[in-house]
DNA sequence: TAAATTTTTCAGAAAATATTGAAAAAATTC
DNA sequence: GAATTTTTTCAATATTTTCTGAAAAATTTA
């Protein structure tokens, strides 16, 4: 096994490591890592021979990753299988887990919060009114972070970086 | 039951459901929930009681909420045991939960990628240097989101809320 | 400093989540 | 349209993570 190899799987480990405090399975999470570091398309097979994953493990995962848009389906002249290629660019695949998060983290909250507040529980008394602000203020700022997300998700990479670049550096 | 205690437990539900995907356990997130929703300090026992939750169980998820900043120890006069306020302002509460997914999920994935980038491996070969050339990538998209969570988590929330406004609404 | 109260720890139990693998379904080829 | 190959599903298993509760440590009171 050969030094190169050797930090490949280095890497992929590790990004694999870190995919459920990102909302992805490890199984996911490793995937992504061999797409994105691999020149080729890649198919099923070959993904569950260099990770050792199961058929329904990989399968799973390739859905899930495709469904991000961060996998597309690959072509290899002459072949039947299908393949499968990782989004290099990273500002797309932060736009793409950017849309996932909203919808799966982000609006949740946002429906809880309105049921919650839904005029017609017509509550009354102090308590109910001091309930009903503290709900009131985090409405306010879950909305303003969904409109946010909304706007990066659905953006040009080139446009969010400048954005991104004129938060840390402000004057430059 | 009350009707408005049947919203305040839903709220601490569902609050708590989300906790998973924003990296805190379902029972600091229903605890973040309940000291958000009340208008007086709590102490152990209360949360216990309140949320059918274990001594162990609310003394550790109070031990993370207070290292993170979103609950500290609050004071009823002439009273012995320790009772917990929560942060109230969303804002906080934000670039507090900023601070620690910089720390528990940004940071390392930039030590990971560091470390494989190490010039002292000097790999070689038209295979290394794609692979490379996709961990600077990353590195430096990576990098960037490490600055700007560094930027949002330490600032005052009245900044943040001018730059998520100015993203969203950059014309008005 | 002994008794009473409160906080902390942690091994084991329980719950939640992810993965396997074999069988069914679908697609493709001959 | 039957055989072959490939994809998909899902019940069972394994793993990881979280929670409990009782015991130990620390703190406070008397």
């Amino acid at each position: 096994m050969n030094k190169l190899q050797q930090f490949k799987d280095e890497f992929v480990a590790e990004w694999g490591a870190l995919g459920p405090a990102w909302g992805m399975t490890r199984t996911v999470a490793r995937i992504h890592a061999l797409l994105m570091i691999s020149d080729d398309p890649l198919s099923t097979d070959e993904i569950m021979e260099a990770l050792s994953v199961s058929r329904g493990g990989a399968h799973g995962a390739l859905k899930d990753l495709t469904a991000m848009g961060i996998a597309k389906r690959g072509l290899r002249k002459g072949e039947r299988k299908e393949t499968f290629v990782g989004e290099k660019d990273p500002w797309k695949v932060f736009c793409a887990i950017m849309r996932e998060r909203k919808r799966r983290e982000v609006e949740p909250v946002l429906a809880i919060l309105d049921r919650c507040l839904d005029p017609s529980n017509d509550l009354s008394g102090p308590e109910a009114q001091s309930f009903a602000d503290q709900l009131r203020r985090l409405r306010d700022f879950v909305g303003a972070g969904d409109r946010v997300m909304e706007k990066i998700g659905s953006s040009e990479s080139g446009t969010v970086l400048k954005w991104m670049m004129s938060l840390v550096n402000p004057t430059r």
